[in-house]
DNA sequence: AGTCTCTGTAACCGTTCTGTTACATAGGCT
DNA sequence: AGCCTATGTAACAGAACGGTTACAGAGACT
């Protein structure tokens, strides 16, 4: 889950004290020390989150996020203020902003309310059943269960099936459950696709009668 | 019978006015200068009377309250006004509250308004109590009891215990309830609730017989 | 002020999970 | 059949995760 993050703060040590520690927790992130260029960004590329300070020389940051948020830009933003005056706080949040800091502040704070926001954002918890054939998957529970027995799976195999299963008819390749079951970022061997799906058909069909998943050679894996 | 009072009020030497009183009363409070936030406190929590502004900046305090009525919140409420005039305290009565004050007002009598309601609203409320295997929570004694035994709980504890129950058979993950038991804006650990949940465990099952809550790995808790 | 309870944090440890590797097997092609 | 490649399988080790305990600060109560 790698959010792409940009920050506008005129002071460059502080800038790349942030930039250095975001990009540690694996964010991408790209830094600015004006809000120049940063409105054509907003508008053409999909940012998950903006950093801005309060106390830009020349314009107000909030002044700016008011103005995109005019045109229609909804990026959430935490601002970072070297006050901490309850008004400047309150018009802060006022204007439609998500969050608040101010400096000197905690690196791991600020990591927190950045991982809290973009759950936030992000929440489209859709809940349900998804079923196939014998198999009934609960979002809710997270439980399993074919022909009527509860199988126990893990995280792994659960969010696995799960993508399968929203995309039965349809062959997976590898690249595609790294991503999505596993998450983009992160870098694995293409065998661990392969290792996990064994694992899963071991759980979901022991004996190997129901052949649920298909392996389609050269490509990727199936449920059809 | 400590009751919780909420308070909206925008001008904070009056809603610090207002809290010093009814604390005095022995009533607990929690008093916001705008409607942020009350909303999901009035869904969540058990609210037993709310004091209103209903001249707020921005929203028409009797306008938040329809809302919540909209979406089946019943707290009573006492508005507060700046204006006498009749046609406002017409409208305050029409959209479902409960009683109305002109500022300035008498404390006293606040108070008194306050204790009458109280009386009021207390006698019809057939407070809820949830049910999960051989637990009963009582929501409106906040008292728990196994079996029929009576055991201690702390606030933490109950809500705790009164989240998981209100959505047994799903998996709540550490952000849910960190959201939801502890409340939004606050920042913690996540371990965090990995300690709470087994204080939880431990005072509800010392022997570990019952299974009540069910981690599960990678994702969170549930009760199923 | 002092005590007690509650609760957030940190550290430690055991368990489970999972990525990797190495090897075996199966499928497809000539 | 023989070869080559892709996939299945098993074992292992490190990582991730959660349970547990100890501790300290906050808050309530005396």
């Amino acid at each position: 889950m790698s959010a792409f993050i940009v920050i506008v703060e005129d002071e460059e040590d502080i800038l790349e004290l942030i930039e250095y520690n975001l990009e540690k927790e694996g964010f991408d992130t790209m830094g600015f020390t004006s809000t120049k260029n940063v409105a054509q960004l907003l508008e053409e590329e999909s940012v998950d989150l903006l950093i801005m300070d309060r106390n830009l020389p020349g314009v107000e940051g909030s002044e700016f996020v008011a103005q995109m948020r005019g045109i229609g830009v909804d990026t959430p933003v935490i601002y970072l203020s070297a006050k901490n005056k309850e008004s400047d706080i309150e018009e802060g949040f006022d204007r439609g902003g998500d969050d608040y800091m101010t400096k000197p502040f905690n690196m791991k704070e600020l990591v927190l309310r950045i991982k809290a926001i973009l759950k936030r954002t992000k929440k489209d918890k859709t809940e349900g059943k998804v079923i196939y054939r014998d198999i009934t998957l609960d979002l809710g529970s997270r439980e399993l269960s074919i022909e009527g027995n509860n199988i126990e799976l893990t995280k792994l195999e659960f969010d696995l099936l799960h993508t399968l299963i929203s995309n039965q008819n349809i062959v997976l390749d590898r690249d595609y459950l790294l991503e999505h079951v596993w998450g983009g970022d992160a870098i694995y061997q293409d065998r661990t696709v392969n290792v996990a799906i064994n694992r899963l058909k071991e759980k979901i069909d022991p004996d190997k009668s129901k052949e649920y998943i298909k392996t389609v050679r050269g490509v990727g894996y199936t449920l059809c």
